[in-house]
DNA sequence: TGACAAACGGAACCATCGTTCCGTATAGTA
DNA sequence: TACTATACGGAACGATGGTTCCGTTTGTCA
């Protein structure tokens, strides 16, 4: 795994990765791997066996453990073609016009792609555990590209000027507990509205209204 | 231990054994079995082998199962255990003088515990799954005390009025996300203020200082 | 002290899951 | 078509962990 170093390993199907010709029904059966495994780890999170990804994609396990040699470089794999276009999206909201707005955008979008890719909160909740090369260097991009925009949002009197990268880490991670198996999308919205609420300067989000949560609160 | 509110516990589990009269050694072991689950569930979470609870407990894993019917029995039982001061804790904070306090206080408490005693945490990330009648029902009373607590300091003005209990239980479940083992201790106060922040009227909190989190965040 | 029910310990059992191995099938090529 | 490197499938292996079983030990009481 440590050879190499070209750095140029693309996780998403990875056809030029393959220097070497695929056979054609190599290629055919690494995409569906990819695709499978995608579709399973983004409902089940990382728990799901390697059996049931190698059934879906009709394929044997063998057939996986040839494109990936552990479970984990397989996860990582998913999770990096996840983490890549956070880390664009961050990069660009961090020179939009308005970093305040695209601050609140950005964690949005963050909280969006933990419902919508389980696995990605399951990384996040074990935060530091396990974590490759690889991982901790796309990661650390995307830490690089959150303080930056963190960074002019405070410069733009938007964001609390005392809250720091870890705060916005932090509270990302519990973000990520916010899995729909649990959470009705509006519960999440109204869960992302509060946390950039408590981040950002003299804000005060009105709440999307949740199904589950009809409130009979005090309001008259 | 930081929890403290009422260092009594309350060790009961499985029913019909505390009713009938138990030999002494039995008892003793009783004793062991729940003391070495509790120290080891604190930092492991609910992940902790039966066979290293009943290794530091110096009894076999028979014993343990003699005592508790399956794992998730005796997990429930620690649960218990340290959910019932959380309920009365709640309970008490709701006749406060100053509401508002007593609900930030609370929140800190709940946080608290989650750090305690790791295996809360696990309990309140898997939230929904397998619960148990008794722990449903215990639970249940843990979510009636937070929402009078709730609703007292909304009359109080207080708390926002569009804050729902669902609100409140989400980001406590977000909370339960800053485990020790990668958030030291004043990291996640500043959690816990950002969170209180979100939830309270006009509050914008002293954020605690942080080892990990140097406070240059505008970059000096 | 002797008898016996209660309790004990821990080997064994079973299910799950990541990983490896190897005999077989096939895409690509001459 | 025949040949072979490449790839395939899935049985088998090993580790882990929850649970059961049973021969042995021990507390209790007469």
């Amino acid at each position: 795994m440590s050879t190499g170093t070209t750095g140029r390993e693309q996780p998403e199907a990875a056809p030029q990765a393959s220097e070497r010709h695929l056979r054609a029904d190599a290629q055919r059966n690494r995409e569906r791997i990819l695709e499978a495994a995608t579709a399973l780890m983004a409902t089940h999170g990382i728990d799901v066996p390697i059996d049931e990804i190698a059934r879906l994609a009709q394929v044997g396990v063998g057939t996986v453990y040839r494109n990936f040699p552990t479970k984990g470089a397989l996860f990582e794999a998913l999770l990096m073609a996840r983490i890549a276009p956070l880390v664009a999206a961050a990069r660009s909201a961090a020179t939009a016009d308005d970093p305040g707005d695209a601050f609140v955008t950005f964690v949005r979008q963050v909280s969006d792609e933990f419902a919508d890719f389980r696995a990605l909160a399951d990384a996040m909740a074990e935060s530091g555990v396990d974590l490759s090369a690889t991982k901790q260097h796309i990661s650390g991009d995307l830490i690089v590209a959150v303080e930056e925009l963190l960074r002019r949002a405070q410069e733009a009197g938007r964001v609390r000027p005392d809250v720091t990268i870890s705060d916005v880490s932090a509270m990302m991670a519990g973000l990520s507990h916010a899995d729909p198996s649990f959470m009705d999308p509006p519960q999440r919205q109204r869960c992302v509205a509060l946390v950039c609420d408590s981040l950002l300067v003299g804000a005060r989000s009105v709440l999307p209204q949740s199904d589950l949560a009809p409130s009979s609160s005090i309001r008259g």
